[in-house]
DNA sequence: CTTGAAATATTCGGCTT
DNA sequence: AAGCCGAATATTTCAAG
């Protein structure tokens, strides 16, 4: 008998060259569902939301990680506890010459301030998500890793009222 | 003897109305920083790490979430796990007599696309990160859920190409 | 904040489907 | 391939000092 196709099997990956993680089953759904609403939920308490095997629970997770699926457990910590209580988005433009944006994106991943780094189309090149202490330090991150920097052609600061984050 | 100034002393709030979570000890400092990196570091591996019992880094923890200064732990998921493969920035205007944006921003919220809300300051309103399957659903989500509401001026999408989170 | 002990959870090898 | 079981390790948690 020939090989036949699967409809229950999990397809394969639609482009040729894909990096997309393979498709989660059920159980994968509702492990990545959990642990994306509280990350520290024990394996025993996964396994049994799941209908599984605490050992099988275990490997679950591991695979999803070995796979690429969940990237990391992260605590979500309040800025203004961190002395951050100023958020901004700052975007920028740089010159139409420079070819060096990796180079750029390594520099501004570095800073403590930048909490999200958006590499967006468009007219401008970057979005920066920034926690600063204040407005006198928004000022001189600006100024200090932005202004000074000669492949920078350009920035606009917006500063956050508020953030949400509605998912979790 | 009076009452005198101790420098050890964490200050008080330095503004009157103040929502500022307590400031953080060295210990709570280690604490958030070593979740903030793995949020499924034990508590037994954190209390050796921060030098203290593990029953005093399970009080400190509990402590700090009590406090708000952890707001969470959660699972990083990569959103083409999920069939999120296509994110976007989309500025939203209100109408200038619009003060229905409470109303706006939970609706908003409740929607499975949205990954992040920003309130800013400025021209626009508001900024949505959302996360699509596709360049279709990205046109559906707009129309359907921002042009079709009366109270939204306009909109601006603006896709990304990368994402980085540079501290955890 | 620590100790100490009981209750829970993790993890692995071996077995079953 | 993927899952379960059972048992040794490890961790969590609380009451008491």
């Amino acid at each position: 008998m020939s090989p036949e196709y699967s409809p229950t099997a999990p397809r394969s990956a639609v482009s040729p060259n894909d990096l997309r993680p393979a498709a989660l089953d059920d159980v994968d759904q509702i492990l990545v569902d959990a642990l994306r609403r509280d990350a520290r939920m024990p394996n025993n308490a996964l396994a049994a939301l799941a209908g599984i095997a605490p050992s099988t629970a275990l490997g679950r997770v591991r695979s999803l990680i070995e796979r690429g699926v969940i990237r990391g457990f992260h605590a979500d910590i309040d800025p203004r506890a961190l002395g951050r209580g100023l958020e901004a988005l700052i975007s920028v433009r740089l010159q139409a010459h420079a070819r060096k944006h990796e180079a750029f994106t390594r520099r501004i991943a570095k800073l403590q301030e930048v909490v999200d780094i958006y590499f967006i189309a468009g007219a401008n090149d970057y979005l920066l998500h920034i926690a600063v202490l204040d407005a006198h330090s928004l000022r001189d991150f600006v100024i200090e890793h932005l202004g000074a920097d000669p492949e920078v052609a350009g920035t606009e600061t917006t500063l956050i009222f508020e953030h949400l984050r509605p998912r979790p």
